[in-house]
Formats: C-alpha cells, structure tokens, sequence
DNA sequence: CGTTCGATTGATGTCAGTCAACCCGAGTGG
DNA sequence: CCACTCGGGTTGACTGACATCAATCGAACG
C-alpha cells in the first residue's frame, strides 16, 4: 500500500481521481465519493500487476509510472497489446468478463495506481453513467488504433509506432521532437509483432532517409 | 423505411429491443420507452449502411441478417473486420467520437436493423446505466478475439475462423457440425488478413487430415 | 579496462503472397 | 440439350519480405 495520502482525502483527490480523464465529467462532491471507493498501491520497475491466469477483480488506473500489457504466445514470445502511462486505465475486463485475465501487465518504472473493485466500480457507473460513456469511448479509440495498425507491414507499423510515441511521450526541441523511448528495441518489436532486427532494420533506413535521428535510445523527429 | 410495425409498439418489440442482448436488463416499461427511440430500416444484399468517411449519427442493431464491417487499405484491399448477425451492434463510434466513419458495412443478405440517434443514446446510457455496462462488456469481448487474432499465423487464423463460424453459424448434424459459411474464400481470406489461395490451402490440409470434410460451400467437422 | 547486454549488420531460410494455369458449377443463349 | 462463358475455387511454381541465425559493435557500468 501506499504510504502517500492514505488518509488525506485531498491528497487523494491528487493523486488520483482529479486527472483522470474518465472522471472528467464528475463535479467536487463526486469526486469525493469516488475516491472512497479508491485503493492505491505502489509497484517498483519489473514488478508485475496482474499475472495471466489470475483473476483479479479490479479496474487499474495509472495515476503516475508506464506499464506495459503483453501476453504470450504459445511459443513463448511475448506479445505486448499496450503500453499505458498517467491517466490510462486497464484491466477493465476484469470487472466486465467473468473470465480469467487472459494477459499480464508489469511496470515499465515506479509506477502508482488506483484500483477500483468490481462491485465498486459497478455501482460508480450507476451514479454516474457519463463515466461509462467515458470508458466506451477510450475504447473505442483503442479498438481504432489496432484496427488500423493490423492493416499495416512491418514499415508502416514501426512508422506508425515511432509516431504515436512522439504523440505520446514526445517533447519540443530547437532541431524537432524529441522522444524518449518507452521501450528497447526488442520491446518495440514485441510490441509491434515483429522481430528487433526487423525494428533496428526500419530505423536506421529512417534515419538514412533523414527522417529521424538517433541519439541513444532517444531520437529526434 | 421497414414497412413492418411502423405504428405497432407490440411488433417493434419482438422486432428489435426484446431480443438484444444488450438491452436484456431492461423491464417493459423501460423497453417501451427504448422502443420509442428507435427507426427501422431495411438494406437489401449488396446494400452500403455505411460508407467510409461519412458521419453517420446512429448505432445500428441487427435485427435480422448479416453486416460485414469492413475498411479499405491504401493498395486498394479489402479488410474485413467483424461479420455481424442478429443482435450484434455496431456503429457506436459513430456516436461516441465525433470523427467520420473510418469503416464502411455492407449487408451480405436482407438485413432488417435498428437505429438510435446519438442524443437518443446518450439519453438512453443515463436512464439505464446498465445498458453501457452491456456495452462495454461486448467491446471486451471484441477486443479479447482481435488480440487473440492477432497472434496466429496464417494456419492458426483459418483455424480460429472455421471455429468461430462453427460456434457461431454451425448446425448439428449427424456426422458433426454442419456450417454455413457466411463468407467466401476471399471473404475469409480478406477478413484474416492473408490471401485466398492460402485459405484454400489450409482449408484442403484441413480435409486431408479428415479434420472436416467440404460440401459445396459448406462443411462439416 | 573488461564485462555485459542491447543494437546493428550480414547471410540464409521459410512462410505466405503473387502469378498463372486449370477446374468446376451456374447461367445464358443458340 | 449442348456449347460457351463467367466467376469462384484449387493447385503449382516462383518470389519476396521478414524471421532466424550468427558475428560484431558499442555504450553503460563496475
């Protein structure tokens, strides 16, 4: 558990509730009774949050930290399906399918999140049907970006991936972008569904192309 | 507009909400009150519901029929992404972000659907928060088998895709399953994402290992 | 300064795509 | 009733993109 904000409900607020996307929609008093329902725990780098096959009965949301979502393939490759940083949410299939948890989720760095339970969360959405709303349109987005990235090859996926990073994690620099990667090479790979000499191939032609610029494990746009 | 039960609240009923799953927690009183929000429409075989890069403004049930929903790649291919049937739903991002359609549907026979308007939704959502619930379940539900797709090969997709239609479309019959294949080769083919001659290879491998035996366009397991 | 682990680069293999020929059943028209 | 065409389906040969295997490089760290 937490040591931070245990029993500070403002702190609470902070930490969680306030900048979540999905609460958006919920005035002060709201706010307040959401995060009762809240849960907050601490995971280091490499620690793993949910373990296929488990079954856990909460909806996680990143209040600060990366955490990456994978599963593995019968022949033991890993397969990442997200990477998920401040204000993300997962694990919503937890509380919606009765089902084990068919995928694994670690954190990429000292990560902090907010758990809600299933019954909970069940009874949030019943006070405030906007959060469902909210959460029908996250996914939706998510079912938009695989839909689109599946039509890819192998170029167009690490375009797009290198793109949506710099979207994502990308910061204003006199020559470009610069972007700090959330992943190695091999991560991207995995992320992708294609091999890091594949990954380390495309780039490197991007950069021949002037397109990038590598510096280490940053690159500029 | 469907010429049935236009004025006939009773009709509309069977037609549409009270055989939705999505709409299964809903009492008659609350059905009614869904029904009024409804507009019927039929699309005959061949018919277009929706366009890529329109801004259509409803979600649309199936309520007798079949919907491809598909996109178009750049090289011009066709990609399938979901066959829909009776009480499937689709087109809610069209109500739940504000950008145009980035796929288009196409009945694959006489397709009888309902629609609800986007304010109509929303209305709807906030009355009976569990429908949202519903809602999302399904899209978890989706999400879970395009991930799962995601990691197959080419053999594995055809596998995965004879038994999804099995489950879905499949009949008993003496000597096994009999299944009505909903799509051609090359609908197969463009909904996994590899090319028909490889659904007709795996498909024959598939016969000679006597896992099922081809009738026509139909097979059994 | 050496060890280590990820990244890169090159050589080779393989799966599925492409191209092309042929088959077969459904329509169509003489 | 048969001949012809036409559109999908099947099958085979070839190709190409990416995976695999392997060697080398290079930055980080003790």
């Amino acid at each position: 558990m937490d040591r931070l904000g245990k029993d500070c409900v403002h702190c609470a607020h902070q930490l969680c509730a306030k900048k979540v996307p999905i609460f958006s929609v919920l005035d002060e008093e709201e706010l307040n009774r959401v995060t009762e329902l809240i849960v907050r725990k601490k995971y280091n780098k490499g620690e793993l949050i949910i373990i296929e096959g488990s079954n856990p009965e909460s909806l996680i949301i990143i209040n600060r930290g990366k955490v990456k979502v994978f599963k593995n393939s019968h022949d033991g490759k890993e397969h990442i399906l997200y990477i998920f940083s401040t204000g993300d949410f997962f694990g919503e299939k937890n509380i919606l399918r009765k089902s084990d948890a068919t995928y694994s989720a670690e954190a990429l760095e000292e990560t902090h999140v907010c758990m809600i339970r299933k019954d909970s969360f069940q009874q949030m959405i019943r006070q405030n049907p906007d959060i469902g709303i909210k959460l029908l349109e996250e996914l939706c987005r998510r079912m938009d970006a695989v839909e689109s990235m599946s039509m890819e090859n192998a170029e167009g996926k690490v375009n797009k991936v290198l793109l949506e990073f710099s979207k994502k994690y990308g910061k204003d620099h006199p020559k470009g972008i610069l972007v700090d990667l959330p992943l190695s090479r091999e991560g991207i790979a995995n992320y992708i569904g294609v091999t890091r000499e594949t990954v380390s191939r495309k780039m490197s032609s991007l950069q021949d192309e002037s397109v990038i610029k590598m510096i280490g494990n940053k690159k500029i746009l």
